[in-house]
DNA sequence: CCCGAGACGTAATAACATAACATGCACCAG
DNA sequence: CTGGTGCATGTTATGTTATTACGTCTCGGG
């Protein structure tokens, strides 16, 4: 069990926090989106965890910074990260996590570890999509898709095999 | 993927639950489970409303039939019914849908409209599955998937127009 | 008869989420 | 400058979903 995989693979992570922060001042910018303190530090929190978090959790954390401690001052960051992609919802686990693949539109599909608790964001090719396709043989307008894979991650399959 | 969602159309509703309640129970015996009261009871509520319910609901009917009032009444029978194939959870939703193809081993996919709130299942063919191929090329092994879409029927999208 | 497994019941609590309302601040029209 | 509007933040209170813990009953095997 590994502490911080992103993806299942080890990484340096010195980086990548500050790198997708900033990433998201810009494209908030451009945006005309208020990056506020709380959801930056939200995002941080998100970041720096590199998994699934609860909202109580990214809550708790936010208090300890002096921020509320409210559920609705995690919910509303989250919400508005979640909104604007910056974050995911992964429904499964009633939690949090920060995108992967930020900036470009996207359709996530999550593979979560029952072992290690991991969870890694796949990239997903909309045109080829399975719910695409059903969507259009059925005449449904898909506007939000979720998928999500509960299993074993390579590192676990790995261990158990030993 | 074999696109067959009844979710959508009306349909002869008289005959289905109890069908369905036969070949569960036929299932059951096969199977050595127990297709007890509570459960057999839960699964034709799930049939008869042909929507997804809340564990809540699902209680609340339970108890005003005589079975017990507390959550875990509904939770273990609906955990022995998701279980065993015989009902869904929405995960989107919180909520809990009798299989509209029982019987067969299948990934559903749930097309969620958020219109009328009708929630249609669509079978996948696992051979195309995105996440099949996701999880072949990361190495990770599925166990249970989760395939959901928010969006739009096509009874909602026609009337829209009008 | 005794035992263990499993189904069911209850009480209590945990975990997740939202409603409703108040305050502060930036921005702009008057 | 001033009043108003929009929006972000904060709080209290409450609603919704889910689980833990424990006692009882029943059914079968030894
Ligand atoms: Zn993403
Ligand atoms: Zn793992
Ligand atoms: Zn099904
Ligand atoms: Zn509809």
């Amino acid at each position: 069990m590994d502490p911080n995989p992103i993806g299942f693979q080890h990484h340096d992570h010195s980086h990548c926090v500050a790198d997708a922060v900033a990433a998201a001042d810009r494209s908030c910018r451009e945006a005309g989106l208020q990056l506020t303190p709380v959801r930056k530090r939200a995002l941080e929190i998100l970041l720096e965890e590199h998994r699934a978090l609860g909202a109580y959790d990214v809550l708790a954390r936010l208090a300890e910074d002096g921020f509320g401690s409210q559920p609705p001052v995690a919910y509303r960051a989250l919400d508005f990260l979640t909104k604007h992609g910056f974050v995911h919802k992964i429904e499964k686990l009633n939690a949090f996590i920060a995108c992967a693949h930020p900036g470009e539109l996207h359709t996530p599909a999550f593979l979560i570890c029952t072992t290690c608790q991991a969870v890694a964001e796949a990239e997903t090719d909309p045109s080829h999509s399975l719910l695409a396709n059903i969507a259009e043989t059925t005449g449904f307008r898909i506007s939000r898709a979720v998928l999500e894979a509960e299993g074993t991650c390579p590192n676990c399959l790995a261990s158990e095999k030993r």
